[in-house]
DNA sequence: CGCTTTTGACCCGCGC
DNA sequence: GCGCGGGTCAAAAGCG
């Protein structure tokens, strides 16, 4: 497995060791009783620095175990306390080695951050000859700069459809840097002309590993011939275009419009804007809008038709060039319902408290699209099932709650009643509102079964109808709870069927049981919650995000989605075996599937990024200042799946449902 | 003073 | 072509 990734890609080693972890560890937990945690432990080490709660409690109970066994045991005992010796041996001696491979990775590590910083200075090096040369570059001039530069990808476009999102896209300011360096590795191979296919696949997968330790950018191709730049086939080109879907993203419709100079441009333009995917995601949520771990702006707030609450709209300023945006609006039919939409890609490093909910959307919508860009949009139903064991693996750290241990049931879905504002933004829906039971999950399977009557058959297949991701313990089905958001805290109830406005929503994640009565007073207390459960909100609703997560990249349409786009990269530098290169996509896939769960591992927060990383937003949510510390410092790594909605007063929280509407 | 929010105006796409 | 609705802009107001 190792032998993937190098160990000096950027976290990549170590988020290798996640992935073990994470394959290992339901056979781990299955060995609770500590004899076969070893590997665990030793994985656990390698992946926090630290020992986890599940690591002690292994260890500890193997030493009190031990100690229990007194002198005076009879013979037997005697031969289990010598077992039991051994064992602590040899775990003893395991962990001994794990002690040495910390402290290669430990170097490895200093060696990697030695090599970006020289990069880092490298770059503002260039940036510096750069605005030397010319005036300090604005917004606009950048966005001219990178238009100029990657005028062929322009004209690329026109012959592909393609939707970029990253899964927990973590770097940003990096990424800034890499476009850059990108694009001086770009000119570089325009220029050279002879380029070899092995070269390429190097390049790529050098991309490849860097890009997944970043983050992964998704492509996902039209139905359209694909005829990638045979003059350029390098990976870069990904890069570019996404570069160049941002750029577009950063400028509002009409002023593309206005800078597009040919009619082909504007096609390209209007296809870009056609596929441009949305994410939405209800929860139940008392507070103006629900604390997803990024810093918003409101820039406009409207009334919607067919609902008396005001519609607002908020722009990420974490930071200042990113395209994503979100739309906030109560459910008409439920007020205590939150429905947050979410647009375009991060393209800065997110604050590790928004990662969770960034890499669930951004999956989502990969998978959306994967399933509308190859035909009409998205006549799909997809299905899913997971348990929060398996959230446990997702995240690779055990927390220990006894709790988080309880199955949980998601429903996905997507299906596709489109309108015509659907068919322009296709939108699948996070319902977080919403507890799941195995009753439930009929219903809501033949709800959506219902919607989907009218799909072609053909997209059927695309999407298996359920993903069953149980584990053993899922016995107690019933017990999933459902999660709502109140005052950053997440708070459970019974919760109303959310279909009714479902007009523009081609799809819907469900995470939750559809249906009983609902008692609002139920989500405003919070006291209630505390009765209802003792685990922690925020780390349930982190679960169920990254759950989401996992469903959707463990979705194999996504995966085969992805490895054809990623391998017709690579296979289109004309050399490599397309054999191979699936290999090297599946492994790519394999480990982005768990890798994104810790997009911050990459994000080497010095200097610029530490700031762009959210400062402000640190600042503020100081209740989530232990997590917050991590990008702060550069020592975000291993951290924990944060806790992304944690309770702080946003600065961007708005009263969006109050009765001030404008138009 | 700088940042955020508010809100009227404007633009654009779409349906009729 | 017109009206409607969604989305965005940007000046003014609010706030710390």
């Amino acid at each position: 497995m190792e032998a993937t990734f190098r160990a000096s890609d950027l976290g990549g080693s170590v988020m290798f060791k996640e992935e073990k972890k994470v394959g290992q560890s339901t056979e781990d937990e299955t060995n609770i009783d500590g004899n076969k945690s070893v590997n665990g432990t030793k994985i656990h080490k390698e992946g926090s620095s630290m020992p986890t709660s599940t690591d002690l409690g292994n260890v500890k109970q193997m030493q009190t175990s031990a100690t229990r066994s007194s002198p005076v045991e009879t013979e037997g005992l005697s031969v289990t306390h010598k077992d039991q010796e051994d064992q602590l041996e040899s775990a003893k001696a395991e962990m001994g080695e794990v002690r040495e491979e910390n402290e290669r990775l430990k170097t490895v590590l200093a060696r990697i951050m030695k090599e970006y910083q020289s990069l880092q200075t490298h770059f503002f090096d260039i940036v510096q000859q750069e605005q030397s040369n010319k005036k300090p570059i604005d917004g606009h001039e950048v966005v001219a700069l990178n238009q100029n530069t990657h005028q062929e990808s322009l004209v690329e476009d026109d012959h592909q459809q393609l939707i970029s999102l990253s899964l927990g896209r973590s770097s940003s300011s990096l990424s800034d840097h890499r476009n850059h360096q990108n694009k001086t590795q770009d000119e570089k191979m325009i220029n050279s002309t002879s380029i070899s296919s092995n070269n390429n696949k190097s390049v790529m997968e050098d991309e490849f590993k860097e890009g997944l330790a970043l983050g992964l950018v998704c492509k996902v191709e039209a139905s359209k011939t694909v005829s990638i730049n045979s003059a350029n086939p390098s990976p870069e080109n990904s890069f570019e275009e996404n570069k160049e879907e941002d750029v577009r993203e950063q400028w509002p419709p009409s002023k593309m419009l206005k800078i597009m100079k040919s009619g082909e441009e504007e096609a390209v333009s209007q296809q870009t804007a056609m596929k441009r995917a949305r994410v939405s995601v209800r929860a139940r949520c008392d507070t103006p809008t629900m604390n997803d771990g990024c810093q918003w702006r409101k820039y406009g707030q409207k009334i919607a038709k067919g609902n008396p609450c005001p519609r607002a709209y908020y722009r990420c300023t974490v930071a200042p060039a990113c395209p994503v945006r979100k739309q906030v609006q109560r459910c008409a039919d439920d007020m205590s319902i939150l429905i947050t939409t979410y647009e375009g890609t991060h393209n800065h490093p997110l604050p590790i408290s928004a990662t969770a909910m960034a890499s669930t959307t951004s999956a989502a919508a990969c998978m959306l699209m994967s399933g509308s860009s190859t035909s009409r949009p998205s006549n799909i139903t997809t299905s899913a099932t997971v348990t929060t064991s398996s959230v446990h693996d997702l995240h690779g750290l055990n927390f220990g709650h006894p709790e988080s241990s309880r199955p949980r049931n998601f429903y996905l879905s997507n299906n596709s009643s489109i309108t015509s504002s659907a068919a322009s933004h296709p939108t699948i829906t996070l319902d977080l509102t919403a507890q799941s039971s195995s009753s439930s999950m009929l219903s809501s399977a033949s709800q959506f079964n219902r919607f989907s009557s009218n799909c072609p058959t053909h997209h059927a297949p695309r999407y298996p109808s359920t993903f069953n991701f149980s584990s053993s313990d899922q016995s107690n089905n019933n017990s999933s709870l459902p999660i709502s958001w109140g005052n950053g805290y997440l708070t459970y109830g019974a919760h109303q069927t959310y279909n009714k406005s479902g007009n523009n929503q081609i799809g819907a994640l469900n995470l939750g049981k559809t249906n009983q009565q609902p008692h609002q007073d139920q989500f405003y207390s919070q006291s209630k919650f505390h009765q209802r459960t003792t685990t922690p909100p925020q780390q349930a609703l982190s679960e169920t995000i990254a759950a989401a997560t996992k469903v959707i990249t463990a979705d194999p349409n996504f995966r085969s989605a992805l490895a054809s786009a990623i391998s017709s990269i690579v296979s289109g530098g004309g050399g490599g075996t397309q054999q191979g290169n699936q290999s090297v996509v599946e492994n790519v896939i394999q480990n982005m599937k768990w890798g994104e769960q810790f997009p911050t591992i990459s994000a080497f927060t010095t200097g610029v990024n530490a700031n762009g990383c959210g400062s402000s937003y640190l600042n503020r949510s100081s209740s989530s200042s232990s997590m917050a510390a991590g990008p702060q410092q550069g020592s975000l790594l291993f951290l924990p799946p944060s806790l992304p909605f944690a309770s702080s007063e946003s600065a961007s929280a708005s009263p969006v449902d109050n009765e001030n509407h404008i138009n």
